[in-house]
RNA sequence: GCGGAAGUGGCGGAAUUGGCAGACGCGCCAGCCUUAGGAGCUGGUGGCCGAAAGGCCGUAGGGGUUCGAGUCCCUUCUUCCGCACCA
């Protein structure tokens, strides 16, 4: 053993110790409650999203919380009121399939991976407020989701109706959109999905879609652009006109389509209508060829359904042999049942316009239909067919379009939808791609909708003061057959609340999504058993500062809790527009280049690499590795510099804590440098470079990847002045490494909370205050200015603070190196910046 | 096709306002210490030329603006993500 130099007095850095201590020392002081209503703070809303727990936690999870927590804790330094909370979204399939393949009961499984999850959390010391935890799937939370239901119910938010809808003939049950893949079923990945009609709950969140899409102008500022872009893109309104086309022949029959270009009608050589459409059969009726037609539309209808195949299909068509009469022009135009017309889209029908429309100029071109230009491009070479390569799709100027001649689009466009509605042939209409969120799912791990059908009063709700209905617990799941609640005779047997009478219940539960679209409201108020929370509170607490979480949930979670929002506000229950002032997408953790996942095989679990390092270097290591917005690559060796940093920072601490640890300081207090040493005026000026740069990343920049380089190379300099106990004061080098902790203290809380006590201090860090930044203290004495020739970088001189320019140019002229450099040369030119540089031209 | 993001050493990445490109870390090289090292310390590490001093080249490619460009403008290419025959 040769332990005999200077460190081994001192125990080493152990993690393990440390980190348990210090959590421990946290929970008994209750260090991170957020006090309701402080009227002394500002307040400060930090959320992560809630996980699903589900199998065990990885390094990808943690990085959502790391950042937040970073954040929350670096708030708290600042003064602020904050409140980060945690919560489990804990319905959902995973359990129900667990519980078909192992007999567990998915109260039993979710529990389970509740406490894991929890577990982990806690051991990686995250600062929340463990009062305020919940979990989607306890009566006493998704009571509130039937409250809100039922809410939405009596606004007629809340409706039924028959749809088509997503179903596994394999699995015998409906499945979500997103459990579509490319239009197989997630668990049965050879097995196609089927649509089928069935009678289901919906929420009409269309009724906000305007408002949905206008009202991210307020999130302009706080939210990425990409997911605006998403929900934008998802929302798809799109402004246009219906219009009418009688049918030749069929006196009273007329089809409609929807068109975005109304102003190119005049161009239209046919009208498409897809294979579903409804008054299909009609039109082909009493046609000559009926038969080979039928048949045609049989094999268009059973080609593949898959969105990717139908994209990338060309486009097939065939003539019914009915024509459609255009109500503009009164000419004849033939009708065709086209492959790439949508059924589900518009009106199903759509017309043709080759000249102004790419798909129909490619549809044209394949089956000979006429190119007629109507849009003539308002400046240069004017359109001619026999000339065109492609559609002309801008807007311009309308020619041969009867009595609009000569209109722009614009124009054309509002004067020929207000004559189509005179006319009573058409009208101006705008539609969406959003549709109507069908919340009704025929499964058991989820909220049962509260609702009763009863033979005489029809669709009932349950009254308020029967809720919550509660999840029978004894219920047999196979997989197989429709809702598992309607097995269960004691929940589906039970009598109308309004005339007594026997009556059945609902037997779907709703979307899990219902769950976590307002969940955030609820950690204002967890325990609220008289109101879903206070409205008080919640004015108090929201809009939410700051959200943080996965891309994966830009568009339904988000939007869902947006819509959410304005239903609430509707209801009266909040009294803002938006819930989220500041959302952001951290990146993905990937280990080999993809991201972490159990089915991979490729995670690092968390427990064990806690185990491995300890929590603090984990944490550490994830801001360091990569600016949070980045997916960040997991990697074995380079996480060794984390670990060997917070060992350096526990070295340099512990070697110098004991002397140092009965001074007095006060990091606020003012300081007078002027009989300060060089070495001691260097390591201020240092930290204050320091300090102002971090904040700014914590602040402005949310870099914290270069605030972690940042500690590094302060601990670096620190170092790099020993021995620090000659030249130095005690006072000064305890300040300097009391703010390098301080700083060091939002990204590796315990080793931070333990060099804090180490250095002499009492009271835990976590209400500690951030460092104060002084600009005088910061202010660099000397200055290297680069001089260039030319651009060219050709010296440096060290100058003093207040030099002049004329002075600093003087200096750079009359360097010797420079000097010989310019000799003989013309100087045209010179560029000087003060305390930075200096540009000589030379001819 | 539309929309969004990005392209810098062997690797992760830095350069905040147009002003020393490559901070910090990983890896690698050399040395010290050590019975030993998955410990610690010191130094080096973009490429080319050179013994060195120093020089030249270099931020996906090309062009431009400027005393000066990774950063601004134009243009081409590549990659990733989302949407996708939405009329």
């Amino acid at each position: 053993m040769n332990l005999a130099d200077s460190d081994h007095k001192h125990a080493n850095y152990d993690p393990a110790q440390i980190e348990a201590k210090w959590q421990k020392v946290w929970e008994e002081q209750q260090a991170f409650n957020a006090v309701d209503n402080d009227p002394s703070r500002p307040k400060y809303y930090m959320l992560e999203m809630l996980p699903y727990p589900s199998g065990t936690m990885h390094m990808g999870h943690m990085r959502n919380y790391t950042i937040g927590d970073a954040v929350a804790r670096y708030k708290r330094t600042r003064g602020f009121n904050v409140l980060h909370p945690m919560g489990w979204d804990a319905f959902g399939l995973p359990a129900e399939n667990a519980a078909i393949k192992n007999g567990t009961h998915p109260r039993e499984w979710t529990q389970g991976n509740i406490a894991e999850f929890r577990h982990v959390m806690r051991r990686f010391g995250f600062s929340y407020d463990w009062r305020r935890e919940i979990s989607t799937c306890e009566p006493e939370y998704y009571r509130w989701n039937q409250w809100l239901f039922l809410r939405m119910f009596e606004k007629g938010i809340a409706f039924r109706k028959k749809s088509k809808v997503n179903w596994c003939p394999e699995c015998a049950t409906v499945l979500a959109n997103e459990q579509v893949i490319d239009g197989y079923c997630w668990r049965h990945e050879t097995t196609l999905v089927e649509v089928r009609e069935l009678e289901q709950w919906f929420f009409r969140i269309t009724q906000y879609s305007d408002e949905l899409l206008a009202d991210m102008k307020q999130l302009e500022d706080g939210w990425p652009e990409r997911v605006l872009a998403m929900q934008r893109n998802w929302i798809g309104k799109s402004q246009g006109a219906r219009v009418k086309f009688g049918v030749v022949q069929m006196d009273g029959v007329a089809v409609e389509v929807f068109t975005t270009r109304i102003d190119t009608i005049y161009g239209a050589s046919a009208l498409l209508i897809s294979a579903g459409h409804p008054k299909l059969d009609e039109l082909l009726t009493g046609v000559p060829g009926q038969g080979a037609l039928n048949a045609q539309l049989k094999t268009m209808r059973q080609k593949s359904v898959r969105a990717a195949d139908i994209a990338l299909a060309e486009k097939e068509g065939f003539f019914t042999g009915r024509f459609a009469v255009n109500p503009f022009s009164g000419g004849h135009v033939p009708i065709w049942v086209a492959n790439f017309v949508l059924a589900e889209y518009g009106t199903g029908a759509v017309m043709c316009v080759p000249a102004h429309d790419e798909r129909d100029y490619e549809f044209a071109e394949k089956y000979h239909l006429p190119v007629k230009i109507v849009v003539q491009p308002k400046t240069g070479v004017p359109l001619r067919v026999d000339r065109m390569s492609e559609a002309f799709t801008e807007y311009g100027r309308v020619v041969d379009s009867g009595p609009y001649d000569g209109l722009t689009t614009e124009q054309a466009q509002e004067k020929m939808t207000a004559d189509a509605k005179l006319k009573g042939f058409g009208a101006g209409e705008t539609t969406y791609r959003l549709k109507d969120w069908g919340v009704s799912r025929q499964r058991y791990w989820g909220t049962p909708i509260p609702i009763v059908y009863c033979e005489k009063d029809g669709i009932v709700a349950v009254p308020d003061d029967q809720l919550p209905v509660r999840l029978p617990e004894n219920v047999t799941l196979t997989g197989q057959g429709q809702s598992p609640l309607a097995g269960s005779p004691e929940f589906v047997n039970t009598t109308c609340p309004k005339c007594g009478g026997p009556a059945r219940r609902e037997t779907d539960t709703m979307d899990t999504f219902v769950d976590s679209s307002w969940y955030f409201y609820r950690y204002t108020d967890p325990h609220n058993s008289s109101a879903p929370f206070d409205k008080e509170k919640v004015r108090y607490w929201f809009p939410i500062d700051q959200y943080v979480g996965g891309i994966t949930h830009a568009i339904l979670h988000l939007l869902y809790s947006r819509f959410f929002c304005k239903v609430m506000r509707d209801i009266g229950l909040v009294n803002h527009n938006e819930p989220i002032s500041r959302l952001f997408t951290q990146g993905m953790v990937q280990k080999g280049g993809v991201a972490m996942s159990k089915s991979r095989g490729n995670v690092v679990g968390a427990i064990e690499m806690a185990d491995k390092y300890g929590c603090d270097t984990g944490r550490l290591y994830t801001l360091f590795a990569a600016p949070p917005e980045k997916d960040l690559e997991w990697s074995e060796e380079a996480i060794e510099g984390s670990a060997r940093f917070l060992n350096k920072m526990y070295r340099l601490v512990s070697k110098h804590a004991e002397r140092l640890r009965g001074i007095q300081t006060d990091l606020t207090q003012q300081t007078d440098l002027t009989s300060a040493t060089a070495k001691e005026k260097l390591l201020v000026r240092k930290v204050h470079q320091t300090l102002k740069r971090i904040t700014n990343d914590f602040e402005v920049r949310w870099h914290f990847n270069t605030s972690v380089s940042l500690l590094m190379t302060l601990a670096n300099e620190i170092h790099a002045q020993e021995p620090l106990d000659v030249e130095l004061s005690p006072m000064i080098l305890k300040r300097v490494l009391e703010a390098l902790v301080l700083m060091l203290s939002p990204m590796a809380p315990h080793i931070a909370e333990e060099l804090w006590q180490m250095l002499g201090h009492q009271t835990s860090l976590a209400r500690e205050k951030w460092p104060q930044y002084r600009e005088d203290l910061a202010r660099e004495e000397q200055f290297e200015v680069i001089i260039q020739i030319n651009g060219r970088l050709r010296g440096k001189i060290l100058v003093e603070d207040d030099l002049s320019e004329d002075e600093t140019l003087n200096r750079a002229l009359t360097d010797p190196r420079i000097a010989v450099l310019i000799a003989g040369k013309q100087v045209t030119k010179t560029v000087v910046v003060s305390r930075k540089l200096v540009n000589i031209v030379l001819r």
